[in-house]
DNA sequence: ATGAAAGCGCTAACAA
DNA sequence: TTGTTAGCGCTTTCAT
């Protein structure tokens, strides 16, 4: 079971390797009868280029690596679509890699571009530091990153306007009438979590309405998080009417939360998540939330990434901060006179 | 922004290329004071090795493509964990291809194996014919499939044993006192169908119930195929009480439709689906369904297929089948006496 | 224990 | 228009 190489087609068709490969890469220079010829030997042994072999030679892989943090979030695969809606177009490969929540994991994958495995790597919201990234882009790697800004000029990055998302949900919450409202954010350490508090006290304060501490708490991004979260604010009796939870899942464990402490949505209790994953329109009521476009990051990034490597030179704009939209469904919607009392 | 290559430690280090490499893959015929000094080269100068160059020589890849038919079905996010899961401890990459349920996007991936990109390609639920498979285990490609088995010997397969899960299935709605279950299949192209189908025409020989043909249907895997069917179903006037769904999502539309024609679940109507995917636990009443072991069928045939190529002989099991359980919840369980009426 | 050199399959610069 | 040939970065046989 012997691959026929390059040679095997020469030799095969009367003629040497390069014109074999002039033929393959759609050369011009080479006579109509030579390129029928060459192509017909092609064909009977079944012939394919060994891409290691045009790898090496070329030192270029056409393929892009794009890292996630988790495969089953639905957050990531939207996003993969993305990119490889503009990639696949453009002859790039894609390959995931699932970090499996595992920081040296996602570690490990940045040697797909160091041994040149890739010639681009696209980080999704990576649990490494600007720092490192930076490491990496100074060295001249290519990569990008989405769901955060690295600062760094040679990382572009797509993300969603945080405080500008909270900031309408606050104004959704408090046009309901509003006053008390509880923010569910997730790990301290992801950047969203800060912007994202930025906008709910601006929020307030526009509304000239206090910020309570006692208000905030973590639920750590996942659906028992957000449970947790909810019954520690529920205790502390602060008399609070809406929650606002920075991703869907928390939200499920609020709405969960509820439904066993007998507390009425959104009569007595108003929720809103963020990503607008499937589940929020199977629980009733159904959650409202912000949706990301995230295909949208997905092809910008991958576009500008392209771009980059291709032209060898930064033009254009490295930072796609990109507007989301409030869907708003039962949760927040219509609080019953009776259901306020 | 040149990458060093093993050249140029070896020139830094004083030995040559053949030591470096030697000292890289820890071969024990070296020195150790020399083995110390290559590593401190090494390292100063960041070097890692370049893949492809690697590649190229020893003609492996160490890498394994894994084809599925949709990245957003958990289904498949499933298979590919497990595959993981086998594969990253062994030191095999994984590549996750996404056919974007286009048949021509499948076939296009095979040419990572032809061009030997990879060593090994795993497609789930395959929508290439088995002769078309057949060619490429015949031409000594290494690949195996998950959901089917294509009947060639070189090509390993998982599955589980729809006849028994089926069957499965029908005895506990037949326990459950129905005599009319409609069965709601997909693609009429999937093996899967025709194995389910023989479990439920089993089912109800056994429980000496007639086969009605007006109570199968086809619902192409989709809850839109799934709810259109059930309103076919139900404009038949058949006296259905129960329906078991080939998967979940086929049951969601099933579940919906009966919402919308007030038709009370489980009193009037039982559901039972197969996937055991998360949202049926979302929805009220929850659906029944069943459990089939994803992951573990990506890890038995994953360590199949290194195997196979490490061991450069077929032994052992070639067909890994494998049982399903069935999860009741209350969309099949506890019709009271009342919604029987 | 170490080095020299061949060659994996391909492209492209240079020659003819 | 076509051919010859030098590598791309690495491993490994064969000498030493």
């Amino acid at each position: 079971m012997k691959e026929p190489t390059i040679m095997d087609v020469a030799r095969q068709a009367g003629v040497s390797v390069a014109t074999v490969s002039r033929v393959l890469n759609g050369s011009t220079l080479v006579n109509a009868s030579t390129q029928e010829k060459v192509m017909e030997v092609v064909r009977s042994m079944h012939y394919t280029p060994n891409a290691i072999g045009k790898q090496l030679r070329s030192q270029k892989t056409m393929t892009i690596a794009v890292v996630v943090p988790d495969i089953s979030i639905t957050y990531c695969v939207e996003i993969i679509k993305g990119i490889e809606n503009t990639a696949n177009p453009l002859h790039y490969k894609i390959i995931i890699c699932d970090a499996q929540n595992k920081p040296e994991k996602e570690r490990e994958f940045m040697t797909l571009l160091v041994s040149r495995t890739v010639d681009a790597l696209i980080l999704v919201t990576p649990s490494q530091t600007d720092a490192e990234l930076a490491t990496y882009a100074d060295n001249g790697y290519t990569l990008g990153v989405i769901g955060r800004d690295t600062g760094h000029d040679a990382i572009p990055c797509a993300l969603t306007d945080n405080v500008k998302l909270t900031r309408q949900v606050m104004t959704h919450l408090i046009g309901q009438g509003h006053t008390r409202i509880a923010f569910l954010s997730g790990f301290a350490t992801a950047i969203d979590n800060y912007e994202r508090l930025e906008g709910y006290m601006k929020g307030l304060q526009e509304a000239r309405l206090p910020f309570m501490p006692e208000l905030v708490d973590n639920g750590d991004f996942t659906e028992e998080g957000g449970y947790a979260a909810f019954m520690r604010l529920w205790e502390r009796n602060t008399g609070l009417t809406a929650v606002f939870a920075a991703n869907d899942e928390m939200a499920l464990g609020v709405h969960k939360a509820c439904g066993e402490l007998n507390i009425p949505i959104p009569d007595r209790m108003a929720i809103v998540g963020v990503d607008n994953s499937r589940l929020t329109n199977y629980v009733r009521p159904q959650i409202s939330s912000v949706e990301q476009p995230l295909q949208t990051m997905g092809v910008l990034l991958a576009g500008k990434l392209i771009d980059q490597m291709n032209a060898n030179e930064q033009a254009g704009r490295r930072i796609f901060k990109i507007d989301s939209i409030l869907v708003v469904k039962g949760s927040s919607l219509g609080r019953t006179e009776e259901g306020q009392g």
